[in-house]
RNA sequence: GAUUCGUUAGCUCAGCUGGUAGAGCACAUCCCUUUUAAGGAUGGGGUCCUGGGUUCGAACCCCAGACGAAUCACCA
């Protein structure tokens, strides 16, 4: 890749930096005394300071200078003054390194005194800097007034989510999401154990992909020679924690599923999923709601949250209504003792897509989902779902046809999903069973049988309710992101394609001069092939042409060498 | 997967009807001892995403492709 100037100008002072005899990546430790943010907020005059960070604004002022430093919890401003720095007569630290040296995005050691400037802004005299890292790429480094108009703002999504290292030291907002993503985390990790449930790791290699309707990624063990999938779910592992005697146990859980990439899904996820002994469903809604209203207080201060133009309240208790219910409510249609055929005519006269291997469940399913699921924008708890969606869950106590599950909506989205575990190892069996004629009829996403999962159940299972919560949901909802690339640091992208450079033999093999390569490969010929695929006179005219522009300290080529790379 | 839009300097973006590629910031040189997105002056910097085509002439029009974004469909 050919470097911009303003890359060049920095390798040129990294070079002057050296020949200084300064070490531009020192390795000793450098002390820091204090943050940038806690020096601005409780202002003591006169202390002295050890601060570090990048330099993100640098102002030249004749011997005086004005800078601003950023470590990791702000910014503050420096004040260099010539002759504070440079008390002797060389004032090379001063004259050259610093103002001459040194650029913006560079990491500064300073020693110094805290003060305020005569327009009263919070600074720190610099009595000397280290040079700690330089940087050979320019930072975007945008502005912002004191309306909090920002100039000059980095904000390509792309580039953002590609290089979120800079986006990250550029784009404070970007870095306060993730700070809350990590509290957000913490605080559901701290509500969970002082319930004392017990933080577990489960396979994420695994030989059959369990607990979910998804399709799988696929990988192979060489040495056992088998195929293994990335988990999709992890319920039927911490449901057999729960056979093996634990009263709790949690685990947050990256899964990866092989479906489309938008701005809700992303291939690898973090969900949380519990499961607890002798409860059940009911019990996993009050449970919920007390863990997002800690949560929210904890992270937020509020449970009133502001998601795009909504309002929502994570007060508890939330709104609770069965499917039936409130397909009733948004259709005025009572489908709780239709069939099959009857309920196929619902659909049409709703104008719900259907087709034929739709079963009851899954036509209920696309009602509410077509009708109903949009409209709950503060937490709603969705119950008793058909019995064909959920062959994990238990049947519901009063009504075969339908299990004991929750769907927590928010914001029209599912937030959490949750069970009375199905803990009769027959009935599990039978379900399972189910799910294999589906696949057989070609859905890709019914679940694989897994036999060891029922001989768990048959060793005994107590009453258990399990929930699972998707994190990076529950994460854009409380920083008022709309995507969740906004929430993962490193989104899954295309792979990004780099210029590796010229193949040097072959040129060479064509007598190209090593010297010329470079060149030649920078004024447009990226393949020995390309440079000999015109005629000669057009390949020595434009190469002599790129030499003048460029200034290129090489003597012109003649056309005779040229018309020999093409023998 | 479908549709729409986009890709011009390190960053954010203009670029009229097809006629010499622009601005602000950043960068460089010089001047300046307290500045507040921002002192002054001067200057350098471009594969206009790629490849074809039309044309005397293409950043602009046509075709194909790459990459991205938004909306929609499926999934969390």
């Amino acid at each position: 890749m050919a470097l911009s100037e303003q890359e060049l100008i920095r390798r040129e002072s990294l070079k002057k930096i050296i020949e200084k005899g300064i070490n531009p990546y020192p390795a000793p430790q450098f002390h820091v005394s204090d943050y940038s943010a806690d020096l601005v907020s409780n202002f003591e005059d006169g202390k002295d300071v050890t601060i570090a960070g990048r330099l993100v604004r640098r102002k030249i002022q004749g011997k005086a200078s004005f800078a601003d430093l950023q470590d990791s919890k702000g910014k503050i401003q420096l004040y260099f003054n010539r002759d504070e720095i440079c008390p002797d007569e060389d004032k090379s630290m001063y004259n050259d390194v610093f103002k001459k040296l040194l650029d913006l995005g560079d990491f500064l050691g300073i020693k110094g005194k805290v003060f305020k400037t005569m327009v009263g802004e919070i600074s720190i005299q610099v009595e000397s800097f280290t040079v700690l890292s330089k940087a050979l790429k320019p930072l975007p480094l945008p502005k912002i007034d004191k309306e909090g108009n920002v100039y000059d703002a980095f904000n390509d999504p792309e580039l953002r989510y590609r290089r979120r290292y800079v986006d990250l030291v550029v784009n404070d907002h970007v870095k306060q999401t993730f700070i809350k993503r990590s509290k957000i985390i913490s605080s559901m990790r701290n509500f969970l154990n002082q319930k004392e449930y017990l933080e577990v790791e489960t396979p994420i290699l695994q030989s059959i992909p369990g607990g979910a309707a998804a399709r799988p990624f696929i990988t192979h063990h060489n040495a056992l020679d088998v195929p293994l999938y990335l988990r999709i779910a992890n319920e039927l592992y911490l449901k057999r924690l729960i056979v093996g005697g634990f009263e709790g146990v949690y685990e947050f859980a990256k899964d990866f599923r092989n479906e489309g990439m938008d701005r809700t899904h992303n291939p690898e996820f973090t969900q949380m999923e519990i499961y607890v002994a002798y409860k059940d469903y009911l019990w996993m809604m009050d449970f919920t709601e007390e863990m997002l209203e800690t949560i929210c207080l904890d992270v937020l201060g509020t449970t009133d949250v502001k998601i795009g133009e909504n309002n929502i309240s994570f007060k508890r208790p939330f709104k609770r209504i069965s499917m039936i219910d409130s397909i009733k409510e948004h259709t005025g249609i009572d489908i709780s003792k239709m069939d099959e055929t009857k309920l196929k005519e619902t659909c049409k006269k709703l104008n719900v897509e259907v087709d034929e291997t739709m079963g009851k469940g899954k036509m209920i399913d696309e009602i509410f989902g077509e009708k109903c699921e949009a409209t709950y924008i503060q937490p709603t708890f969705i119950t008793d779902y058909p019995v064909e969606m959920s062959p994990l869950c238990k049947k519901h106590r009063d009504n075969p046809e339908l299990t004991e599950r929750f769907e927590l909506m928010v914001n029209g989205k599912e937030l959490a999903n949750a069970y009375s575990e199905l803990n009769d190892p027959i009935d599990q069996k039978e379900r399972f069973e189910e799910q294999v004629k589906l696949a057989e009829k070609g859905d890709d996403e019914a679940m694989f049988i897994d036999q060891d999962f029922v001989r768990a159940l048959e060793y005994g299972m107590p009453p258990t309710s399990g929930m699972g919560i998707g994190i990076d949901r529950l994460c854009m909802f409380l920083t008022n992101q709309s995507s969740i690339q906004e929430v993962l640091f490193f989104p899954q992208m295309k792979p990004e394609k780099w210029d590796t450079g010229p193949d040097l033999n072959a040129y060479k093999s064509l007598g190209v001069p090593e010297e010329w390569i470079e060149h030649i490969y920078n004024a447009g010929y990226v393949t020995a092939t390309s440079l000999v695929e015109g005629k000669p006179t057009a390949v020595h005219q434009k190469l002599n042409g790129y030499r003048k522009k460029n200034k290129i300290d090489l003597a012109p080529l003649q056309l005779a060498e040229v018309e020999a790379w093409f023998s």
